[in-house]
DNA sequence: TTGTACGCGTTATCAT
DNA sequence: ATGATAACGCGTACAA
C-alpha cells in the first residue's frame, strides 16, 4: 500500500516521473521506467483511485438503482450491466431500494416512494458516479427520476416518458408476435388468450402482438376467447376452465405461471397438454422448464436490457448524443423458446 | 451542484465556518448557521464525498464480490447485504465476477478463476473500500482471498478456512435434522434420503443431521436407505424408484429439484405424493410451491447470511475482535416450510 | 529527461 | 465567533 510518494523517493526520482511512467507517457528514458516499475511492483504501489478520481474529476463510476433485488427481472439486468461496464472499466456502486420488501407488491402503482429514489439519487451523486440507471421490477411509467438531473440517467425496464432519459424496454409486441405465429404455425386456427392485468404494459404490448398475427393471417379476431387474468396461476386455472369450454385448440397465457394454471385445469379434464391442448407461455421462468411437458414460452432479454442501457449510458457519457429514435426507447427483441407443450396439429 | 468555496463565498464567510455548520460543530452563531444553511438549500449545495474520502481517509464502502448474479443464491444474499449497509450508511461497490457465465458449471472446482479475484479485490482496494464480502454460489472451500489482505474480509456462503477472514454458511445440519424430526413426527419409520453429490459439503451436512436425528430417536441408521443423486432432477426421479421398492414411505430429497423428480417417479406409479407417499425437499426454491402438491421443504435464511456477513463486517472494520468462536464460522439457521407433500400416518 | 508547484473539495488546526 | 492555511494523493503544466 505505497503511496506514489513513497515509491518516488524509493526510486530517487520525482513523482512526476512515477506519475508518467505509471500512465504510459513518454518522457522517461527506459532505465529510469524499468527501475520505477520493478519498484512499484517490490513495494506492492497501490495507486489512490479516490484522489485520482478528485484531481481528474472523473469517477468512471455509474450508480445503479435497483427497485428490489429479490425480483426475478433484476438480477438477470444487473448482470449484463455489470457485463458492459467491466469490459468499460466502469465501476458499479449499487442501491437497493428494496421496494417489495417494503411496499409489498403494491408500489408500482404508487408515488410514495419517488422521494426515497431523489434521496437516493443525491447520494449516489454526492458520491460523484458519472449516471444513473434505474432498473424497474415490472415496466411502467416512472417518474421518479428528476428531469433536470445534472448527469445522464438511463431507464432499464420502465418508461421514464422523457426525451432526456432513454428507456430500455422488452419488445412485448414482436414477441407476442413470434409466440402467436408459432401457435398458427402448427396448425391451430382457434387461439385463445390469458392476458395480465389490463392496466400493465406487458398485458397490453402482447395483446397487441396476437392481434397482429390474427390480421396478418386474415383470422378474425374473437374478444371472446379474451381472458382477462392476473398473473396468478389461480387465474390462469380459471380462465382456462373458460376458454378451453369454447373450443380452443391451444392457450397463449400471458406468463409462465397462468400457464401453469392451464397445465392444472388441462390435467384435471384428464387431458395432457402437447395432445388434446397446446399451451405457450411467457417470460421463461425457472420453472417452466419443470412443468410436464416442458413448457414452449418466450424468453425475456434481461441481460441484454441490461447490457443496452449500459452501452446507451456509456454513450452518453462519451458525449454521444441523445437523437436515436423520437421518443428513446429502445425495444430489445425476445426470443422464441420452443420445448413440448405445443403439439403441431396440422 | 455548488461546491463548498462557492457557497461560502456567497455567504461571505469562510469555508471552515460553513463546513463546520455543515457538520454539526459548535462555534457558530446562529445567525450565520441559519444564513448558511438557507444559502446551501438555495443553491443546491452537493457535497463532494470523493474529496471528503480523500481528506478523511475513509470511504464508507465496502466491496462486494459476487460469483455470480444469475445464480439463485446470490440476489438474496445481496439483499442481505445492501439492508444492513444501508442502515450503517455504507456504500456497495459491486463486483460481478459472472463465473458461471464464463466457466459453465465447472468453475467451482477449479482455482484457474482464483487470479481473476485478486485482481478485482486490487481494483476494488485501490478504490479504498475498507472491506470485502465474497459472496460465493455455493457452499465450499475457496481460497481466492489472501490471507494477508490489509482490509477486512468475510466470505458469505463459503468457507475461507481462514481464521482471519470469518465465514457464514448454512446450517445444513440443523436444517436436515428439522425436517427429518418433522418426518418422523409425521409417523414415518423408514425414511429414505436422496443425497446430492458426495463431495457437495452442503450433502454432507445433511446427510449428518438425517443421521443425528435417527441417533437421537433410536433408529437403526441403513446406508441402503441413502441414494446417491446429482443434485438435477432427473437423479431424484432414478434414486426414488430405487428408495420406493425398499419400501419408504417417506424421501428426504436434499434438494427441490431432486424432489420434483420424485415426484415424476411417483405419478408414473398412479400414486400421489402426499398420500401413499411423503416428500420433503431442501432450498424452498421458487419453483417447489407450485408442486402438485405444494412441496414441505426447508427454506435457506441467504438474506440472513448476506445481512450477517456484513453485521460481522462492520464489526470489524469498527475495531471489534476476530474472537466470536474459534474457526470464525457463523452458521445460520434454516426454517422449516411446511407445505402438502408429508402425510400424517400416525 | 526530470523536477517544482499547483489545484481538485474537503476537514482540522491554530490563529485572531 | 470566524478565518487562513495545511494537509489528503494524485496528475499535469511548465520550468530547468
Amino acid at each position: 500500500m505505497a503511496t506514489i510518494k513513497e515509491l518516488a523517493k524509493c526510486c530517487g526520482v520525482s513523482v512526476a516521473t512515477v506519475s508518467n511512467i505509471l500512465n504510459n507517457k513518454p518522457g522517461a528514458s527506459d532505465k529510469t521506467r524499468k527501475l520505477v516499475l520493478e519498484m512499484a511492483e517490490q513495494l506492492n504501489y497501490t495507486p489512490n483511485i479516490v484522489a485520482k478520481n478528485l484531481k481528474m474529476q472523473k469517477t468512471r463510476s455509474i450508480g445503479v438503482i435497483a427497485e428490489d433485488m429479490t425480483i426475478f427481472s433484476i438480477p438477470d439486468i444487473i448482470d449484463g450491466i455489470t457485463d458492459y461496464c467491466q469490459k468499460q472499466e466502469y465501476q458499479i456502486l449499487l442501491t437497493n431500494l428494496r421496494l417489495f420488501k417494503k411496499y409489498n407488491d403494491t408500489y408500482y402503482n404508487k408515488d410514495d416512494y419517488y422521494e426515497l429514489v431523489r434521496q437516493e439519487i443525491k447520494k449516489l451523486m454526492e458520491k460523484q458516479v458519472e449516471g444513473i440507471i434505474y432498473v424497474a421490477a415490472h415496466e411502467r411509467v416512472i417518474h421518479c427520476i428528476p428531469e433536470n438531473l445534472p448527469i445522464p440517467a438511463v431507464m432499464a425496464y420502465g418508461y421514464s416518458k422523457s426525451r432526456k432519459i432513454p428507456s430500455v424496454v422488452v419488445d412485448d409486441v414482436s414477441g407476442a408476435a413470434a409466440i402467436v405465429t408459432y401457435l398458427l404455425d402448427q396448425g391451430h386456427k382457434k387461439v385463445g388468450v390469458i392476458t395480465g392485468k389490463p392496466d400493465s404494459l406487458h398485458a397490453q404490448a402482447r395483446l397487441v402482438g396476437y392481434q397482429q398475427v390474427l390480421f396478418q393471417n386474415k383470422i378474425l379476431y374473437d374478444p371472446g376467447l379474451v381472458a382477462e387474468g392476473d398473473w396468478t396461476r389461480e387465474s390462469g386455472y380459471r380462465c382456462a376452465a373458460e376458454l378451453l369450454e369454447k373450443g380452443v385448440s391451444a392457450i397463449f397465457a400471458m406468463n409462465d405461471l397462468m400457464a401453469g394454471g392451464v397445465y392444472d385445469r388441462v390435467e384435471e379434464l384428464k387431458q395432457t397438454i402437447g395432445n388434446e391442448i397446446s399451451v405457450a407461455g411467457y417470460d421463461d421462468r425457472e420453472l417452466s422448464g419443470y412443468y410436464h411437458p416442458p413448457l414452449t414460452t418466450v424468453s425475456l432479454p434481461l441481460h441484454d436490457i441490461g447490457y443496452k442501457a449500459s452501452e446507451w449510458m456509456i454513450e452518453l457519457l462519451n458525449g454521444g448524443e441523445l437523437e436515436h429514435t423520437e421518443d428513446n426507447v429502445c425495444a430489445v427483441e425476445c426470443m422464441l423458446l420452443i420445448r413440448k407443450s405445443v403439439k403441431n396439429i396440422k
